[in-house]
DNA sequence: CGTGAGATTGAGAATTCTCAAAGGTCGTGG
DNA sequence: CCACGACCTTTGAGAATTCTCAATCTCACG
């Protein structure tokens, strides 16, 4: 009884405030969870990727703080919470692994933050590359340090919290110093080596040993 | 069986990545969670309370990813690991309060994302203390508006990975639109009205209905 | 009273932003 | 097959915010 709903790109997947009552998994496209102030800008916290669970806080608190935008058309497949519920509270276990992935967003928000508040623009953005990088390497969607990257500067520069005008600048740069190559949706990181060291990367953080989202509720 | 640990200022509570058997509630003194990146500079990434856990995260993961340091001297209670996951395997309940924890946790992590992404310095600053304001209310430690900060300038600029000078320069202004009174380690907020719309503040993120920490597992 | 941590001030520099315009690329319709 | 429009990307110039570095000041405390 799986249900799968598609989304286009630039919608919202999970709106902000509003009552939820199944949780999501991305299956397929670009995701973005995307928290807005009053003054109507956006930021973007997290992004995600297949095989994410996008909302799996609304299983708990009902509605999110925050909304899941589809940055690239996306598939998403649902889950009851009522189902989830029961079966948490059945097995320890998966509630420990559901517990454990929460944790792995706070993790990845707290490098996040570490990244906007200290590095500079450019370390930002070789930063964001290469949390791409070696998380689409677990998915296996890695060939030749290139991957597809279906964001724009703009996302990049949502996700950041800098200029798209600035991004395009720095990406110039990472490009004149022969650290990226990026053309039509398709990224190559050509010398990951280096560009880790100026992004500070440290790959513990996204805990990509075991699998996240589907795969972690299929187990239990 | 309640163990209860000291811990003097600036020093660590809990070290990056040493693995840990017990976990730790707040009891009194400010404790701050701190990310460094390898360039030496570190970021705040959310203040503890007298009530929070601080590491729970150490129950699942062992070790942390960052390191919990005292601001002010701090006293912490100790919960042993094993005791800990026995209790939440045989309670569901206790299991759901935890994980409702850490949804706190990476909620206000995304709150601050924002914060330091969105807003200028001065609202930055607006914020957190529209952050300490709320969460002392809660706990009863606000009068007349104005309640106990411990915290040098220093530390606010650690949270909001601003200059120590320009929060200066920026608390002077708060202190000249007479938004705010702050002298030896008291502070007042004299116009939260104002204060809050500066900061495009909203309280509903740090989800304060629920008391956290040791109450919960009080509770379970 | 001296001391030291924290707060404050000043001046110049760097990063990043804003606004506006121009270039590219790609799919669609004529 | 070309022209058009939409959406990105790129470029330029000036301005704003924030940083750096260094010095001075304040005040609680021994």
């Amino acid at each position: 009884v799986l249900r799968v709903e598609h989304c286009p790109a630039d919608a919202e997947i999970v709106a902000e405030g509003v009552e939820q009552t199944v949780s999501r998994v991305l299956i397929e496209g670009w995701a973005g969870r995307t928290k807005s102030l009053v003054s109507g800008k956006r930021q973007v916290t997290e992004l995600h990727l297949a095989g994410d669970f996008v909302d799996l806080h609304s299983v708990s608190l009902r509605r999110l703080d925050h909304s899941i935008v589809a940055l690239t058309p996306c598939r998403t497949a649902l889950f009851p919470h009522e189902a989830l519920r029961a079966m948490i509270d059945r097995s320890p276990r998966l509630a420990r692994a559901l517990w454990a992935s929460t944790l792995r967003d706070a993790a990845a928000h707290r490098q996040w933050l570490a990244v906007l508040g200290q590095l500079p623009a450019i370390g930002q953005i070789a930063h964001l590359l290469c949390e791409i990088e070696a998380r689409l390497a677990a998915l296996g969607r890695v060939r030749d340090g290139g991957f597809e990257l279906p964001l724009t500067q703009e996302d990049v520069a949502d996700c950041l919290a800098i200029t798209p005008v600035h991004v395009n600048r720095m990406v110039q740069q990472l490009r004149s110093d022969g650290l990226i190559e990026w053309r039509r949706g398709r990224m190559t990181l050509l010398d990951l080596d280096r560009l880790r060291r100026l992004a500070e990367f440290d790959p513990a953080y996204l805990g990509l040993q075991p699998p996240r989202g589907i795969k972690a509720l299929v187990q239990a």
